[in-house]
RNA sequence: GGGUCGGUGGGUGAGUGGCUAAUACCACCAGACUGUAAAUCUGGCGCCUUCAAGGCUACGUAGGUUCGAAUCCUACCCGGCCCA
């Protein structure tokens, strides 16, 4: 193995701490077993998950062996980490079936990876737990005067929020993870967001206090904008990596609209390219960097919906971007029925179901601020009303603003 | 259990009987400028209604007082702090 590996790392901009950097980079010298966990707070990972997803693919790809572990048991608790207040339980079935899903998508994700992984859920150990025997043996080692010194326990303490005595308790999960996926996997390293830090220490913490051993914690920086804000958010909420929450044309979008500032760093840590390629790509000049911002769209898009999803993304954007024809297929659409059709649709009510819109009122405000099109041309009367001679080729192309396009089809599914 | 303070739109957070669909900031949407970028400027940002006029719903939940309530009263739910 190389020596290399925690250097190219740390050049691509994965770590943003290390529980002990000289001895986690001795210990890759062998193939080693980590993890890193998903809580299934929802039935799809996010833009959040894509840093620590990442940096599983690299470890994989040197030839480490990756434990994925979705937490079914420390879901039904719940992170109380970034959470200005108390998280409402989730049902033990939502628990459940979110954690389904996201077993599913990591294992396809990996498959992508073409890496050989060991997926576990953490209610297989955690809902064996018996109270008492927890607290004597794992309870025994954690000071609450440290848990209540971190940061997100003190911020919402001296925010006046409450503090459940639940959430206390997730650090102690997740560092009883780290123990058990030790002893069962022999698992010595955890990764993670850099919002995990405090609880993966407490795992290392643990495993050095109970058996006597050194594993060790690494986290990755949050994938944030060059103004601190996170990225993934838009106008539909969070930026999932389920084709049925976000499409993968409206996942390409996503990274092809990105700032220049951040093309760098994210086409380091988000996509397999060398670096010495990332660099060049990201020093493109002026409008040239558009280049280098779809080779990122692409290549992210191609990791998280494969090849052939990512090709169409992008000859879709292509064509509705670009000047070279092209197919629009990859965009969005609707179907309209004939019998409909012949009745005529009006404008307001295209932009509602397809989505541009999110009520009448507001495609109405859209149309009225100059920002509806069909076909490429400004649409300025709520009452415009489409026929059949509005279609081309049985399509009608809307579009909210510069960016968003939809397209209404004509016929029946 | 007792006392006390509080629960407002996606987020933070004003408002303490009519001027409040509700200040401000963030996020978000659109227009201008651009490169599907950033910054900046402008407008918008509950829903329904052909703009307008209007209507409906909304300030923890359910009732009540009042011509009129996010604002007052009662009960309940949830939370902070103090006491036990």
């Amino acid at each position: 193995m190389n020596s290399s590996l925690y250097q190219t790392l740390a050049d691509r901009g994965f770590i943003h701490s290390v529980s002990n950097a000289p001895g986690l980079r001795a210990a890759l010298d062998q193939p080693s077993v980590f993890y890193v966990g998903f809580d299934p707070t929802a039935p799809s990972l996010h833009t959040g998950h894509l840093i620590p997803l990442a940096l599983a693919a690299h470890l994989a790809q040197a030839g480490h062996h990756p434990v994925l572990l979705a937490g079914g048991g420390t879901g039904l608790i719940g992170d109380p980490t970034d959470r200005s207040e108390t998280r409402a339980l989730l049902s033990a079935e939502r628990v459940a079936a979110n954690t389904q899903a996201v077993r599913r998508q990591v294992d396809r994700l990996f498959q992508n990876e073409q890496a050989d992984v060991a997926i576990v859920d953490n209610a297989e150990w955690l809902t064996q737990l018996r109270y008492l025997d927890f607290l004597r043996d794992i309870g025994r080692y954690f000071s609450v005067n440290e848990i209540l010194a971190t940061e997100t326990y003190r911020a919402r303490l001296d925010s006046g929020q409450g503090l459940n005595f639940v959430e206390i308790n997730y650090r102690l999960l997740q560092a009883y993870d780290f123990l058990h996926l030790f002893r069962e996997h022999g698992c010595i390293l955890q990764i993670g967001g850099s919002d995990q830090w405090a609880n993966i220490l407490a795992g290392v913490d643990l495993i050095r206090r109970i058996e006597g051993k050194e594993a060790f914690g690494l986290v990755t920086p949050l994938l944030t904008t060059s103004t601190g804000q996170k990225m993934g958010k838009t106008a539909a909420g969070a930026l999932w990596l389920d084709p049925e929450l976000t499409s993968p044309y409206d996942f390409f979008q996503y990274w092809i609209n990105i700032e220049d500032a951040s093309v760098e760093r994210t086409l380091a840590l988000l996509t397999p390219l060398p670096l010495h390629e990332v660099r060049a790509l990201a020093s493109l000049p002026g409008a040239q960097i558009r280049s280098a911002k779809e080779r990122l769209a692409y290549e992210i898009t191609a990791r998280v919906h494969g090849a052939d999803a990512a090709n169409a993304a992008r000859d879709g954007a292509r064509a509705l971007f670009g000047r070279d024809g092209g197919s629009t297929a990859a965009a969005p659409q609707t179907r309209v029925t004939p019998d409909k059709l012949a009745a005529g649709l009006r404008i307001v009510d295209l932009l509602l179901m397809s989505g541009l819109a999110g009520s009448r009122s507001a495609a109405r405000r859209l149309i009225a601020q100059g920002g509806a099109y069909a076909n490429d041309c400004r649409v300025d009367s709520p009452d415009t009303i489409f026929h059949a001679d509005a279609f081309r080729n049985g399509e009608l192309l809307l579009r909210s603003g510069k960016k968003r396009y939809h397209r209404i089809l004509l016929g029946r599914e």
